[in-house]
Parts: structure tokens; C-alpha cells; sequence
DNA sequence: CGAACAGTTGATCAGGATCAACTCGAGTGG
DNA sequence: CCACTCGAGTTGATCCTGATCAACTGTTCG
């Protein structure tokens, strides 16, 4: 059961492409299973990584072993997109079990060379990627540990939302305390004890990998969470 | 001789434009006076904004009147490519008297369509943009308030030095002690003793808004800093 | 001359870190 | 089948970094 793979795929924007041109970049997926490394944090890749399911996290490891986490991903996002032009300053590491397909950079370019709608699609997202790294830094910057994490949960709960992989107000966010606390810049003691207070509150109900939100105003406002920095569709910005 | 304005414009990107194409597109540029508003936090704008002489910072007011700083511009960025595609979740103040070019979006996106080395550059700086969001979410996340500030004083006078508005180990940068409390997550006051301390350190020597770095190494040391996020070119890196 | 703001200083407070111990499964190997 | 280990979660005690509050200085500018 630990690590359970999501069921169906998704190939975010590349899933604008036609599908005769996106079955064979996608026919022989990675399996990546959970703790491993998907993308290293050191040396170069010939590769781009395109998450189709599963979940991960971007993550950079200080000199001492202090870790600062830059992002949670599901399924659909490209892990090192910037890996394409520059090199890469962060590694990125499977959550649970995932499904993973490497995308040889020259293909990847010429895909975004060639495909107007795609490249768009692709810019869209990394437009996107930033409003969620300046928002991570307002929680660093000026909230409280409590409004950190109810924040997070918040914007977990609606990026799942966005993919299809919630029910109701459920979602599998199979994360450690000490991944949370490493995401919020805050000590894994202190991440657990604002937990059990939220759960006392009645905001949430969280125990190992299924995150459940028993009271979702309640817990966007702990979180100050608005969620139109996310730029999600009408259809799913509430 | 407060908000003096930089002599030399940079236009960024743009310039690899041709001359016959860039010149009318920067021929009115407007001047936005220290302190002033360039881009609203507020309401949607018809144009993008190109900063070309002069400093700014992008920022986010909570409704309490905590407030985030997202980054420091100096001339040649475009300050909220963004709004191109999406809405703004920041605005842009004058952090000197500033002259900013406005380009109609619709211009903006012809050019990014029809160019492909803009587009490529265009690109590239975004890329560079995040990955300067990250080393701050690391930065307020895992690192001490000294290291912080040692940090993002080092960014500045690399990025200062990169567009040529540095000169020796001196660099303009007209901040208030509550800009910078506010870039870091921290209060001014504490920002003040910090900055003491690295004045006494003989690291830095920073009265109003003259930069002297006096021990580029011991800062850079003081900061953990590694200016590989930033991209530079080869002969800039160090 | 006075207002306003930046910087500075001291005193006190608190949010969250750190240290340490203990519980509770889930695997694992003998 | 059970002892063992290992990781995650939990709890308590204590410490400390940095926040807050408040007063005061100095400078600029109207």
C-alpha cells in the first residue's frame, strides 16, 4: 500500500499535442519508486521529466543537511523545465510511487519550436510555477507557522482538485511532517504540535498520507488563502 | 541628489532588437519618482513595463499592512511580464526616480511571436527570475537573519555589477532598513542590529544608500553565497 | 521651525527551535 | 513467530533568535 501509484496519467501540457505525436514520447515511462531520486541535484541530465502520475517534491540540501523544499508536484507538471536552458539548482525526489517520462531536451525544444499553442501552455504554467514560489515566500516572510501550513494544505487540496485526483474534501498527500516542516522553513516538532491544533480546531483531519479538510472556510481563512494566485480555470477557483 | 537617476539606459531583452524596431518602441519613456507606484497591486494595465534606468521593487501588501518584497529590479527587467498572460499578484514601487518604458501588451506578445532569439531571451530571464524566488524561499526558510542579509547583499551587488552600475566593491542601492526587513521576513530594528554587526565585522560598510562591500569573500561566506543561481555569464560569475 | 521619516538603542516578550525521551506501527531477519 | 530495527509521530522542558514596544537622535524638506 505505502506508495500507492495514482491511477490514471496525465500529461498536462503536453496533452495538447496531438495524440499521434505524443504516443511515442510518452510510450515507455519511468517507474520512480517512492524516496528515490527522479531528477539528482547534481550533475546534468540529457532529459526533461514530465510527472504523469505520483507525486514529488523539489527540494535543495544545504551544505550542513538543513533542506529547503521549493514545490510539491503532481501529476502533469514538468519536474526541471528549466534544465532545458540552464542548469538546474534543485533536485527533485518521488513522494510516493511514480510514473515518470524523460524527454530528450532537443525533442522537448523542437516540440516548443514548432507548437504554438504548446509553447504557451508551457509558458502559462511556468508563469504560474512563479506566483506559487512569491507566494511561498509571503508565508515565509510574514505568516505564522499556523497560517504556513494551513496555507500549504489549502493550495495542496486545490492543485489536486485541478488534476482530478480529490474526492470531495480528501486528497492522498503522503508527505511527512518533516517534509511539511522543510517546505514552511519551520522545525518538524513545532510542524506536528500546529498540526494537532489544527485537527482540535476542527480545520483538518490528517493522519499519515490522507489529507482530510473538515472545514474548508475555515481553514482557508487560518491560511489568509486566496486562491487566485493558483490562476486556476473559473470552473474549479472555489 | 535623493533618487538620483542612473545615467545609462538598459534595455534588457529588448535590445536585441534592431535599432530601427527598438527606438520607437522606447522613445517616450516615462519617469516614475521614488516612491511612486509603477505598477499597481490593484487593477489590470494595458501595457507591460520595461525598467530602463533607475531601481524598483515588486511587493505584496497583506491586508494588515504586513508586507513582502519580492525582488529588487534594476534597469533592463521587464518588471511584470507576467500581466502579459495573467493576472498581477504584485505591484511595482520606484525605489529611485526610474524611467520605465510601457509596451502595449499586444505589442509585447508580436515581438515575443515573431523573435525567436527575444523570445529565447525573454525565456531565459524568467528562468533566472524563479530561480532567484527560490534561493529566497532557501534563504527564509534555513538561513539565519545574518546569513540572510549577508546573502541578498551579495545578490544585489552581483546583479548591480551585471548590468555595470557597480563600481569597485561600491554599489548604489536605495533601500531603507525596513525594504530590506521586509525583501528577508525580518523587522527592521532586527535588521538594524544585523547590519550593525556585519558593518563591525568590517564586512560591509552601508550607510543610506551607498553599498561598500569592504570583505567580498567574508561576505559571500557570511551569506553562503554562490552565485551560480544567477546564471551570469562566464566572465561575470565572480 | 516643525513634521516626517530613517536610523538607533534598550528592555522585554514570544514564537518557534532545540534537545531528549518515549510510543507506535510496519517491516525484516532469525 | 517473535525480537529487532527503523522511521514517523508525539510529548515535555528549556533555550534563543528575532519580534515587539517605546523612546530618542539626526536629517531632510517644506
Amino acid at each position: 500500500m505505502a506508495g500507492r501509484l495514482t491511477t490514471f496519467d496525465n500529461y498536462g501540457p503536453l496533452g495538447l499535442l496531438a495524440p499521434a505525436e505524443l504516443a511515442p514520447l510518452v510510450a515507455a515511462p519511468r517507474l520512480a519508486s517512492l524516496g528515490t531520486e527522479i531528477v539528482s541535484e547534481e550533475g546534468p541530465s540529457k532529459d526533461c521529466h514530465l510527472l504523469v502520475a505520483g507525486q514529488a517534491y523539489r527540494h535543495r540540501t544545504l551544505a550542513d543537511g538543513r533542506r529547503q523544499i521549493m514545490s510539491f508536484n503532481v501529476p502533469g507538471d514538468l519536474l526541471d523545465l528549466q534544465g532545458l536552458s540552464l542548469d538546474l539548482d534543485f533536485g527533485v525526489t518521488a513522494l510516493s510511487n511514480c510514473r515518470v517520462v524523460a524527454i530528450p531536451k532537443a525533442k522537448l525544444q523542437a516540440l516548443i519550436d514548432e507548437h504554438l499553442t504548446f509553447r504557451q501552455a508551457i509558458w502559462r504554467s511556468s508563469l504560474v510555477e512563479a506566483a506559487i514560489f512569491r507566494e511561498w515566500m509571503v508565508g515565509m516572510g510574514r505568516r505564522s507557522a499556523q497560517a504556513r501550513i494551513a496555507h500549504l494544505l489549502c493550495e495542496v487540496y486545490m492543485r489536486h482538485r485541478a488534476v482530478g485526483l480529490t474526492s470531495g474534501r480528501n486528497c492522498y498527500f503522503p508527505v511527512t511532517q518533516t517534509h511539511l516542516a522543510d517546505a514552511l522553513g519551520l522545525s518538524s516538532v513545532h510542524t506536528n504540535r500546529v498540526l494537532q491544533a489544527l485537527r482540535a480546531d476542527g480545520l483538518i483531519a490528517y493522519r499519515g498520507r490522507e489529507l482530510v479538510i473538515r472545514d474548508w472556510p475555515g481553514l482557508c481563512a487560518a491560511g489568509e488563502f486566496d486562491p487566485a494566485y493558483l490562476h486556476l480555470p473559473e470552473r474549479l477557483a472555489a
